[in-house]
RNA sequence: GGACGGGUAGCUUAGGUUGGCUGGAGCACCCGGCUGAUAACCGGGAGGUCGCAGGUUCAAAUCCUGCCUCGUCCA
């Protein structure tokens, strides 16, 4: 350079080097000349420096770029620097074009020291920031690089006519013969790549029409704020940032497929006109034949029109062009009408768009392109409502893309769990708008539990309803008069659809579907069914059987149409057999026959039985053995379930109970720490009575302060109070209520009898099922107990008999089993059956 | 390099805006139970440094700062 010194660039891209036309260092930047006085220890690579060599760099990267000794000479902002003038690296590559500032060194705010040597390689044609830098100052812009990527003739002797790629090696070894190379480094940056084909892009300055979108940012802005999002976040954050930053729009593609740029320009006088249909074009073309119906290329690029300007003949060419597809999709709203040519009522009666809904990836396409004409075009905002969706991501969390291979083809899923699950799955596994790492189990689960319980509720009607001939139109069966457990379906039902419709609204699908999923789990399935199977064993026609029925259709019915929307095809199934009718041709249902208080009720009942079987648990009380009796305490206005409660925590009899003292006692534990601080070496014989003293007495004694003990005042900090139930029985609170469950532990001859018989009906019924009889065959059952079984009852042996179908029975209390009977134990004693 | 979002049990996740009781669930696992529609269900158990480090506070998964890491878009 005009100095004695050397300026060390940086670059990460040695083909962009022929192309250099100047240097930027940071104005504000401190730099350093320095002098090498000795070599460096090791030297790895290309490239050197002679002993006395003068080399300028930013002060603060010294370190991290030499290698050699060196003593500083001097520092000096980088404005010092500015102006003066280099040898290209490559002479001839670039013309001097009559620009007075190429090859100097030029001042940039963006130069930094936080890598590189604080001195930056500007080559105009091949990166954002060297364009705009080297228009401010004058830089010649000529390109060194072809369209295909390869170095124009006259770039260099070894590099000309070469794709840029190649050469990136040659250049270094090039620069490195010349001494005109310091050091070379590996260096691990990003860089773009070509999605398709994985090949490294180059940065290449072209012409390109461009839509002003600056011009309308603040509109833009305005009419985001208009649109509701969801997320909330999406508007204000990544949509909104986008905008604010908003640039102009490259709208013009050098491809042939797509949508010929409107423009045509005369070559006499440059003259610039966009044809707006092709009626203008005939009116103003040369040769009208030339406009074909297909306004497509090539065809469309022979039509040449007449020119539009004053005075001027010439005949006017289409850019060739064709525009960005992401217009095509901005234009869709009107397009979709033909508007402006017709449909514009359509248009008038669906714009703005009420809903829109796409990836999360579509901000710069689908999200961006509809405003962005809709406020050029109709000055307006083009959607009220979008939903932005997350990505679909492989169960590592990386999104699917065929190339990779790591996609799950939906088709497995759909032969194996079915469509409905698997959009059942995606629409439940998570918020719309979070990404979803799709997990295959997870539609598995959704099958067992979502879809195999509908179909088993809906079989479950459906068989008995066929027994019993039921139409729903024929009999009539007003709600109101049907029983609680009836009522209490269809208003959870109700309940559950208008959260779920609410909640539709509100964007939350996910939390929507979940809760209908354990509606149809928990309350239908596993309570309501299973509460109600007796009621339809009945062989005869009665009121509540017929009322079940009505139930199970309203229900069932109710739950298709909700569903519809999210998993279509079971639910369609379904209420065709049903109604006779699609269910997406059915009304959406309306809530009505809601009842907070039957609700409450119910949840309290479930809860007692849910607390029944946790303390039959605990105290190691089988299921299938009876308690004589229950209480419930504290309990009211829940008296029609009893029956109900009765049977599903197999108490003989339930009854209200006021006074939970009667089954609870207190006990009295020292407080060791409080009572050895008073009583020292006394201890012991103070717990020694406080073990011996009636709890009761003892406790009224130490709150009226008269408890004395070898001595010593007992305070109520003394002693801790537990309550525990008295011998015998066993109790637990009901969860979110006040309301406690006493179950008689008692064991006598009689609830064993009736416990195993239980015990046999069980296994019979299993072996039933195993053998897969019919619902109504009849059966031979032998029995035989083993001596050390509790004796089995008359009246208990008669109700398995008739439980099991069985129209032969044979009982031996303590023979032999001969070989081939079913054996199984209980308390440790043997059982024996044979079904025939 | 910029914008935005995420990181909670082996896995999938709720909660986070408004700090507060023992951080909930599901799958899988272990033990027990229910079941004449169910691959469903119920009870118990084991499994958590709520990415890391600081800060604010009587108190932080939650608020603040920095960092690490993953993702998407842009460059």
């Amino acid at each position: 350079m005009d100095d004695d010194a050397k300026i060390l660039a940086w670059t990460t891209t040695p083909w962009t080097l022929p192309g250099n036309v100047g240097l930027a260092v940071g104005p504000g930047v401190t730099y350093a000349r320095v002098r090498v006085t000795d070599s460096p220890q090791g030297w790895d690579g290309r490239g050197g420096a002679e002993i006395g060599e003068e080399i300028i760099l930013a002060e603060d990267l010294l370190g991290d770029v030499l290698r050699h000794q060196i003593e500083v000479i001097e520092t000096f902002p980088g404005s010092e620097l500015v102006g003066k003038a280099y040898d290209p690296l490559f002479p001839g590559a670039v013309d001097r074009d009559g620009s007075e500032t190429a090859w100097t060194v030029v001042g940039a705010d963006f130069v930094t020291t936080t890598d590189g040597t604080g001195v930056v390689h500007t080559a105009v044609m091949y990166g954002e920031d060297d364009y705009i830098l080297g228009m401010e100052v004058g830089f010649p812009a000529q390109h060194t690089v072809d369209m295909d990527g390869r170095f124009f003739p006259g770039t260099h002797n070894s590099l000309d006519g070469r794709y840029v790629k190649d050469c990136d090696d040659d250049i270094i070894d090039l620069l490195h013969y010349d001494n005109l190379l310091y050091r070379e480094k590996m260096y691990v940056h990003d860089y773009p790549h070509c999605w398709r084909t994985g090949h490294p892009l180059l940065y290449y300055a072209m012409d390109s029409w461009f839509v002003r979108m600056t011009a309308v940012k603040e509109r833009l802005l305005e009419f985001n704020d208009q649109v509701e999002w969801a997320p909330a976040n999406i508007g204000t954050g990544r949509f909104g940032e986008w905008l604010r930053n908003i640039k102009d729009w490259a709208i013009s593609r050098e491809r042939f497929w797509g949508t010929p740029l409107p423009v045509w320009i005369c070559p006499d006088c440059d003259h610039q006109h966009c044809a707006g249909s092709r009626d203008e074009l005939r009116e103003l073309a040369v040769d009208a034949s030339k406009v074909t119906e297909d306004p497509h290329r090539p065809f469309v690029d022979e039509v040449l029109l007449h020119c539009q300007a004053d005075g001027c003949s010439g005949e006017m060419v289409r850019e060739t062009y064709v525009m960005d597809c992401w217009f095509d999709s901005g234009c869709a709203f009107f397009a979709q009408w033909h508007h402006p040519f017709a449909g514009t009522e359509k248009l008038e009666q669906n714009f703005p768009i009420d809903y829109i809904c796409e990836g999360v990836d579509q901000t710069r396409g689908w999200f961006y392109t509809l405003l962005a004409v809709s406020t050029t075009v109709f000055d307006s905002i083009c959607y009220k409502r979008c939903l932005s969706l997350g990505l679909i991501l492989d169960a590592e969390g990386k999104k699917m893309s065929k190339s990779k291979g790591n996609i799950v083809d939906p088709w497995d899923h759909f032969n194996r769990e079915g469509a409905d699950a698997t959009r059942w799955y995606m629409v439940t596994a998570g918020a719309p708008w979070n990404p979803l790492k799709f997990d295959s189990n997870g539609v598995r689960d959704t099958y067992g539990k979502m879809f195999l319980t509908l179909w088993n509720c809906y079989k479950f009607h459906t068989d008995y309803a066929a027994l019993d001939n039921f139409d729903p139109e024929v009999s009539d069966c007003p709600v109101a008069s049907r029983p609680s457990l009836d009522r209490w379906i269809i208003s959870k039902l109700n309940s559950v659809a208008a959260d779920y419709h609410a909640q539709f609204e509100g964007w939350d699908f996910h939390k929507a579907c979940r809760d209908l999923e354990d509606f149809l789990v928990n309350d239908l399935s596993n309570w309501y069914v299973r509460r109600s199977r007796r009621r339809l064993w009945d062989e005869g026609d009665s009121a509540d059987k017929m009322a079940c029925q009505h139930t199970l259709h309203d229900v069932l019915t109710t739950l298709c149409r909700l569903i519809a929307p999210v998993s279509p095809f079971m639910v369609d199934e379904i209420h065709r057999n049903l109604t006779g009718e699609s269910v997406h041709l059915a009304d959406w249902p309306t809530p009505q026959h809601q009842d907070a208080d039957l609700e409450a009720s119910m949840q309290l009942v479930r809860n007692l039985a849910e607390a029944g079987r946790k303390v039959r648990v605990m105290n190691d009380h089988r299921q299938r053995l009876p308690c004589q009796s229950g209480w419930l305490v504290g309990a009211s206005g829940i008296d029609e379930f009893y029956p109900i409660l009765s049977e599903e925590i197999n108490v003989l009899n339930l009854q209200t109970e006021t006074d939970l003292d009667r089954f609870q006692r207190i006990e009295i534990a020292p407080n060791r720490k409080t009572l050895g601080r008073k009583c020292r070496q006394d201890l012991p014989k103070v717990m020694a009575a406080l073990a011996e003293a009636d709890p009761d007495t003892l406790w009224d004694d130490i709150q009226n302060s008269r408890c004395i003990i070898a001595g010593f005042e007992l305070e109520p900090i003394d002693v801790e109070v537990k309550r525990v139930e008295r011998e015998g029985f066993a109790a637990m609170t009901a969860e979110d209520s006040d309301v406690t469950l006493v179950l008689d532990m008692t064991v006598t001859e009689e609830l064993l009898s009736m416990g195993l018989a239980r015990e046999i009906i069980r296994r019979v019924q299993q072996k039933r099922k195993d053998l897969d009889l019919d619902v109504e065959a009849s059966i031979s059952l032998s029995v035989w107990l083993d001596e050390n079984n509790p004796e089995l009852l008359g009246g208990d042996w008669d109700h398995v008999v008739s439980e099991v179908r069985a129209k032969d029975a044979i009982l031996d209390q303590g023979g032999q089993a001969p070989d081939g009977a079913e054996t199984f134990d209980i308390d440790g004693a043997g059982i024996h059956f044979k079904v025939e």
